[in-house]
DNA sequence: TCAAAAGTGTTAATAGTACACCCATGA
DNA sequence: TCATGGGTGTACTATTAACACTTTTGA
C-alpha cells in the first residue's frame, strides 16, 4: 500500500498570507522587505511552510501570527500556486490566503522584528515571484466577499462613523460610492447600529459613531451591497478583453 | 541558501479532478471505482500525483487526459484541501480542479479501463475522504462561472437546442427556469445564433438548432445570465443559518 | 464668517418576474 | 386527432442610479 505513494515525488508546501488592513482611508497591505535569502531585498508577503502534522489552513494562521501576534482573524484560501520555477530556489508550491486584520491591533515589534510595512494596494512596489498575481486574486474574493457577507467589519475599529465605512467600501472596490444611497441601504440593515457616541476627530460637526451587532446579524443576515461588486465585476469584464 | 528550505518537511502533492458532463438534463460526474488501495471499492474522484517539473495546473490537465482522452479542456482551480489526515494512508495535500467536457466526447475505452461511470450530481454515491467537499465547492464556482460568462457551451454539442441550454442551466442552479424570460435573455446575446438545423430528436415539431460564435462573444462580451446565480445564493445564504 | 464634513428624499431608468396560449408534427 | 414539446409578448414590481442642498461647528 505504502508503494502506492512512494513511488512519487514530494514537495516543500508554503503558505502565504495576504494581510489586508484599512487606515486613512487607503486598503493596505502588510509586506515584508526580506532581510534573507533567496530575494533579499525585495518585497514579498509574509509566508512560511507547511509542516508536519499541521493542516494548510494552521499554517497559515500560525504565519500569520507570527507576524502580527494575531489570532482569531478573518482568513480565507485565494488558492494555490504550483508553476514549477515560480520560486527560483527550489520547487515549493505555495497556498495563499488572505486576511483582514484591524490595523490598530497587530503587534508592532513582532511586525519590525520582520522587517515588514505597510503598503498601500494602490501603490505596490514589486513584489517576489508570482505574489503580485496572490494579490491580484485575492484582491477579487475579497470584493466579492465584501459584498455578500459583512466581512468588512473586521477592518474597521469597533466604532466607526458611516463615513469611514463608505470609504472602506470605495477603497475595497475602486471607485467612488454615492453617499445617499449607500446609506440608504446601510439604514436597512438592522444590525449596523448607531451609537450615542460621536467622532470628533473627522469633522467639525461630529459624526455619529455606529457599530456592528453580530447577534443581530446572525438573526436577520440581509445584506444589501451586492450591486457594488457587480458593477466593479461589470467594469472589470468589460476591460478584459 | 538551501538551508532556508530543507528545515522544512516535504509533502506529497495530488490533484483531484471534478469532471462535470451533462447528458438527458442532468448534470454528472465522471467518479472512479476504486480498485486499488486505499479505498478500495469506494468511489472517489480521478486524481493523481503532481510529478517533478510539472506544474500543478498541468498535472490536473494530465490526470484529466489520463482518465478521458481529451485535451484543452476548459477546468478552474477550486482550491487547496490540506487537513492532515484527509488522506488516512499518507499525509497528501490536495488541490482540486473541475473540468467541463462534452460528454459525447471522452475515450471510452479508457474511462472503462478506470473503472469509472456517470454519477448523478443529484444522487451522488458516498465519496472518499474529502471529494465531497471538494464537489460541492465546485458546484458553486461552477455556478459562479457560469453566471458570468458562457462556460456551459462547453457542456454541450456544438448545435443544441434552447430548452437543452435551459436544461443545463436549471441543472446547475438546481431550480426551474421561466422560459420566456430565459429565451428574452438568450435573444440579447447575439452570439449565441440560430442555425438553420433542426432537431427532431427532441420533439415531434422539432427545434432549431443554436450555436455558440466564440469570436462573437469575444467582440461584444455582454453575458444576461447573472440573475440566476444571485437567485441560488440568496436561497443558500438565507439556508445557511 | 467660512470652510469642511455630516446628514438627508425624490424621481427616472432599468432589470427582473409572473404568467397562458397557439403551433407544428408524427404517431 | 391528439399528445408532445416548440415557440412567443405584455404588464407589474423591485432595484438601482442620478442628483443638491441644509446643518453644524471649530478655526
Amino acid at each position: 500500500m505504502t508503494a502506492y505513494y512512494n513511488i512519487n515525488p514530494k514537495f516543500y508546501v508554503a503558505v502565504d498570507c495576504i494581510i489586508f488592513g484599512f487606515d486613512k482611508g487607503k486598503l493596505k497591505l502588510l509586506l515584508l522587505k526580506r532581510n534573507f535569502e533567496p530575494a533579499m531585498g525585495c518585497w514579498s508577503l509574509m509566508g512560511g511552510f507547511v509542516q508536519d502534522g499541521e493542516s494548510v489552513d494552521d499554517a497559515a494562521k500560525r504565519v500569520l501570527t507570527e507576524l502580527t501576534g494575531l489570532t482569531n482573524v478573518y482568513m480565507e484560501q485565494v488558492g494555490a500556486f504550483g508553476e514549477v520555477h515560480r520560486d527560483p530556489g527550489e520547487r515549493v508550491i505555495s497556498i495563499a490566503y488572505y486576511a483582514l486584520i484591524n490595523i490598530n491591533e497587530y503587534d508592532r515589534e513582532l511586525v519590525q522584528q520582520h522587517n515588514a510595512y505597510w503598503a498601500e494596494l494602490t501603490t505596490l512596489p514589486p513584489l517576489i515571484f508570482d505574489h503580485l498575481q496572490m494579490v491580484e486574486q485575492a484582491r477579487v474574493l475579497l470584493q466579492r466577499k465584501a459584498s455578500a457577507v459583512p466581512v468588512g467589519f473586521t477592518l474597521l475599529p469597533k466604532l466607526f462613523t458611516l463615513t469611514q465605512l463608505q470609504n472602506l467600501y470605495e477603497a475595497i472596490y475602486g471607485e467612488p460610492i454615492d453617499k445617499r444611497n449607500f446609506r440608504k441601504r446601510i439604514a436597512e440593515m438592522d444590525y449596523i447600529e448607531k451609537t450615542d457616541k460621536i467622532d470628533k476627530t473627522g469633522s467639525k460637526r461630529g459624526a455619529a459613531l455606529y457599530q456592528f451587532n453580530e447577534k443581530a446579524y446572525r438573526k436577520a443576515p440581509k445584506f444589501k451591497l451586492q450591486s457594488y461588486v457587480r458593477r466593479a465585476e461589470r467594469k472589470s469584464i468589460s476591460s478584459e478583453s
